[in-house]
DNA sequence: TATGAATGAGTTTTCATTCAT
DNA sequence: GATGAATGAAAACTCATTCAT
């Protein structure tokens, strides 16, 4: 499964071939997972676990909006540094045409929507955007541009200092934009969010 | 290249191979245009031209926040609509480890970046993040968001009332921000920004 | 496809591979047919065709018993020397588990279904059993018969002696046969039988 | 063995693969048996002998025609029922082209041959078709169509309700046709019939 | 320009069979 | 005896690309 991610990572969907995962027999793959696709979602989805538990546990405490910008920050480093961002990105474009990958897909990212969307609902509730934004889109945005800003990482010759420099900014804004925001606390009882149900 | 952009849309990259491309013979894509890529290239030159023309004459007066996303919905609901991101997104998210495609595709969209930045720069310049937030950084994230939206909604099934929903919210949370960061005129240079250079 | 029908003769469905037939090139076989089973079957599709109109000729006034065996030998020895028998009990024993050749295999069996209790009902009628055996039975057990008979010569090394030495014997049966059950005229009113409908 | 039979039965040959053979761990099909084949061979080996018994036993005081055809019912309805059938169709028609299944089959066979055609010759004899109708060929042809009958059932999606139907047909065919051919008994001594020999 | 028929290189996939434990 | 993991050989299949016409 690492060897399938590296792959992933290195040479995207496309490339990721059977014989070029790892240096045992492609048989093997077909042995022990039954295919290449279900290689990939089997290690997507210890991963995406693995990574899911990471980021609950980084952003359980985050209320503010400068500090989930921090917080992400070093989260979205380290994805995009094992190459997790980039395996998630490969198999989500590769599964929106494809009747097999895409419904377990969808099921993987399931979990991260609800989280991002409970995580933004907690943060969004304390500003003036609370009543205003619904948090399922901003989810959706979000996960969106994680996706695509890797997508034009790569394409840009894979070079990280970008998404860095990106971040740093969003911070600084981030810093400014919520006092602006801010202030206005909502009442106690924290509105339920509505599941993100994907198709 | 009508059709080139169609295959694109309806059936991916991937999936989109020579025979599957219109009615006619394969072959005639070699003769006319060299190779497959080759013709993907130029169709989607021809389109992005056409585009990036709309979104420079529409966008040419936008100032402010609200009235930027309000263009930008518009602009966006006929590029998902006329199959245009769905082109852009495969093709970008394919020449990631193409060495043929990458560079032409980056070429591609260049004007895109700068004239985001452009117009973050325009719009930014007169708000409380003109100073703070780096106009090429926004770029980048916007065109990733872009290519990520497109990404999201092929995964969950093509549905893309949930790209209208989070324009609306964008919108009504740009009424609520806008007013928030706005006034503070900056000083009269117009800082030019410095061109985004990619790779 | 005559090719495909020689290699199904020779070395049965499943030596019958790809590269196995003719001499071109396999991938022929795929660009011109999508497939090896699709081959097979327009392959059968075109003998069962020829051969069905050349038993529907040669059958076209047999009324009688022994003259029906006699008639049957002679166009089953071309089958068996043609390699149609071959090539029809190979794709019927293959397609019994194929969920994509099971169906187009039974659609190329009904008219021969038909024919034969067509022609049986025809020839039972003016006997003892006409009222008493089922023409659409006898057509089915007839059928089986055929392939059968195919398996069974396979299995003793192809010798079509024995076929040959069966039909000299069904031949005698039916001339002594044929007088005993003979005679009995029924009505002019020819029953039309119920069509044999398979699954 | 009989996860090897069952196998066979619900799956076919060509599906019927070590790995698919029971739950037990394939090597050990390698371990006891020296292969699959080997497996199949031994498996049916067994089940053949079993029914062969039952066959001479039931069948041993059998002379008239509709007897036959009334006690063969009864068989063949279990020989169905248990996949017995299925097995000896299935692995006929595959060993038809390997050279280590054939002979193995055939010699399997063969005491079936012999025995149905002493059997016919039994029943035959007191009839007029005695001295015309060769037992050999009648026994040749009536394993042929035990054997198609299968195929043919297999390909109509298992239906065992027409081969059902199809006996009671014979049996009624049989108490028609018996009579008229009946009566001449033949002189006392029993030829004895030249055996079958295969191949 | 257009066509239809190749072709070759690569891919996924399947399995009997082996083997160390 | 039994297991799990491996392997090699062969299969089907795909497709960009070429080429004669």
């Amino acid at each position: 499964m690492d060897a399938a991610l590296e792959a992933l990572r290195d040479e995207g969907y496309a490339g990721a071939t059977a014989r070029s995962i790892g240096d045992f027999n492609p048989a093997l793959i077909f042995y022990h997972f039954g295919g290449v696709d279900e290689l990939f979602l089997a290690a997507l989805d210890r991963t995406s676990r693995l990574r899911l538990d990471r980021y609950r546990h980084d952003l359980a405490d985050v209320t503010g909006l400068a500090e989930l910008v921090a917080a992400l920050r070093t989260l979205y480093a380290e994805d995009l540094e094992s190459g997790h961002v980039a395996a998630v990105q490969e198999l989500v474009a590769a599964s929106a045409f494809s009747a097999t990958m895409g419904p377990p897909i969808v099921a993987l990212m399931q979990p991260w929507l609800a989280f991002s969307q409970e995580l933004i609902s907690r943060v969004l509730q304390r500003t003036a955007l609370g009543n205003v934004v619904s948090p399922e889109d901003v989810a959706f945005a979000m996960v969106a541009l994680y996706l695509g800003l890797e997508t034009m990482t790569r394409l840009t010759g894979g070079d990280r200092g970008r998404v860095r420099v990106l971040f740093a900014s969003a911070q600084r804004g981030a810093a400014i934009i919520e006092p602006l925001l801010g202030g206005r606390r909502t009442s106690k009882a924290s509105r339920k969010p509505r599941p993100v149900v994907l198709e």
